[in-house]
DNA sequence: TGCCAGGTATAGG
DNA sequence: CCTATACATGGC
């Protein structure tokens, strides 16, 4: 029962697709051609077209309408990325190409716990690696997104009753025990996403690395990328490489509060250039 | 083939 | 508090 209703969205400061996806902070999108990719997000499959001023949002699961306010949060519609971008000082020339180079990112509000997962599985990966350890998982599992032949992320409650060794095959290696722990934490409800939402930005770290195997990086990736908060800067080698080439260390986070995730984000998609 | 990957837990100082 | 080290496995 697919609607064949279209949703256009307008994005303030627009999108680029590609490059949002590049940026590594979804590991599940799938690219059909430039600036058209098929997206399985909160049990359904959607096929997102950019254009001049947002995008397009076709249904490819059985869904009766299209869910207008919960991809308007996914793709942080209301927010001007075009104003951001033009925050970073003149005399910073590292943002500022950064910056440049970084038109049509945004950062992409996704489910928690899927976040969670993810980065968790990303310690010590490459990106193709953990996408591919998330596509296994998600096989592994074994269910379907309705109406089509994509598989769902797990929820806490499937991914727990995954037995250890279907886990350990997904090629998490020492990263096995820390997602069937963090699993049971949710499935159990000793954590929820309802409570980590209420929480200011440092309860919410803390709260997180509470979990074995999440400690400040990925408790920040997934305060940002999934809770949506835009200050937390998350420092992995790359950006720690970018800190001591450009910043003797330490990033000038006073002058770009609110929106230092977002300077990290244009830093990190930079990275190939490092 | 060997090196490195969107780090973290742990032990030792 | 800080630093050094082990850690499983895939991708290039």
């Amino acid at each position: 029962m697919s609607t064949s209703e279209i949703l256009h969205i307008p994005l303030k400061g627009g999108i680029d697709l590609d490059k949002t996806e590049e940026s590594g902070q979804c590991f599940r999108w799938r690219r059909i051609e430039q600036g058209v990719y098929d997206i399985p997000a909160f049990g359904q499959l959607i096929r997102v077209r950019e254009n001049w001023v947002g995008i397009n949002v076709e249904m490819l699961s059985d869904a009766d309408s299209i869910d207008a306010d919960l991809w308007n949060s996914y793709f942080d519609s209301k927010l001007n990325y075009e104003k951001i971008r033009k925050m970073p000082d003149k005399k910073d020339e590292f943002l500022c190409e950064c910056a440049k180079y970084g038109k049509g990112i945004r950062i992409i509000k996704q489910d928690p716990f899927e976040t969670l997962i993810t980065f968790i599985i990303s310690q010590r990966k490459s990106i193709p690696a953990i996408k591919t350890s998330v596509e296994k998982i998600c096989e592994a599992v074994g269910r379907k997104i309705p109406g089509t032949d994509v598989y769902d992320f797990p929820t806490a409650e499937e991914l727990y009753a995954l037995d250890e060794k279907t886990l350990a095959d997904c090629g998490l290696g020492y990263r096995a025990p820390y997602i069937h722990a963090t699993a049971e934490a949710f499935a159990h409800g000793d954590m929820n996403v309802a409570a980590l939402s209420e929480m200011n930005d440092e309860e919410l770290l803390n709260a997180l690395m509470t979990l074995k195997g999440v400690g400040i990086k990925i408790a920040n990736c997934t305060a940002l990328f999934a809770f949506h908060r835009l200050d937390l800067f998350p420092i992995d080698v790359w950006i720690q490489r970018a800190l001591d080439t450009y910043y003797d260390g330490t990033f000038p986070l006073e002058k770009y509060h609110p929106y230092n995730g977002i300077m990290q984000q244009y830093m990190f998609a930079e990275r190939h250039e490092l």
